[in-house]
DNA sequence: TCCATTATACGATTAATTTCGTAGATAAAG
DNA sequence: CTTTATCTACGAAATTAATCGTATAATGGA
């Protein structure tokens, strides 16, 4: 573990849109958050430099548009989020995590079956299972 | 879905000692958050107080140490928190959520098997697996 | 009864987050 | 060359969270 991350909200809605889209300037990230909420570009402009400041983010100052990018990695981020929110509210058990969120059924069939096969290739790691 | 719950960190470390050990006083809270990291009396008071004027908490002010509890269910509560995690960090996708989550092995076999089971109840719900 | 203990109430502080206005620099358009 | 648009920098207000000190009231022993 290289850091300890903790976004706000506002940082995180960000970081989507760099891991998605990859590096990218202000405007960029302004517009698609924007799609989502209303948002003023300074303020954007304002969280990415924060973030920059923090470690979170990097960028290039080449040009005049400067360009953004995460830092963090995107698995590795929302391991550790997903971490953070089963210890909080399940106590650390994954499994009483899941079985809640499944039990919301949202999940396709199809969906389900992927579960049950990742399920299976970490029951039998050995059996070359990666993937189909 | 009767309400919009948003709860803090600290409101959240009170509702999970509520709904774990019932409706409780300032002190015995207190004590259980005491165990996990340092807080001082006044601060969970305090807390449980602005809970209470939310509508999280209700009281009882009949004797001289209130008797606190949670307004909110947990498991109607924990849906909503799941929900908002998966939506905002997996674009609504339970499975991808799981996914992740299992990838992160830290399920025992036996978990895992739980997980199956429940996958199955949801596939086959007239097979009788189901009772509660 | 009087004192130590234990409650609640309440205000104030600190820190973090989010927000945006304004200024000044640079580029682009005409 | 102006004018307009678009950047970044900077500061500061507004909000929310979390923390705790102090005041005051009730309780229960010695």
């Amino acid at each position: 573990m290289p850091q300890k991350i903790k976004p706000t909200e506002a940082e995180l809605e960000i970081l989507q849109v760099l891991w998605t889209y990859g590096p990218s300037n202000v405007r960029f990230v302004n517009d698609k958050l924007k799609s989502e909420r209303n948002v003023g570009y300074t303020t954007t402009l304002k969280v990415m430099q924060i973030m920059t400041e923090k470690g979170i983010l990097e960028r290039d100052v080449n040009s005049r548009t400067h360009i953004y990018k995460a830092v963090v990695e995107e698995k590795e981020t929302k391991n550790q989020l997903i971490d953070k929110f089963i210890s909080t509210l399940f106590g650390g058990s994954t499994s009483g995590m899941v079985l809640q969120a499944l039990g919301n059924q949202k999940c396709s069939t199809k969906e389900l079956n992927e579960i049950k096969k990742l399920i299976d290739n970490i029951e039998n790691p050995d059996q070359n299972g990666t993937d189909k």
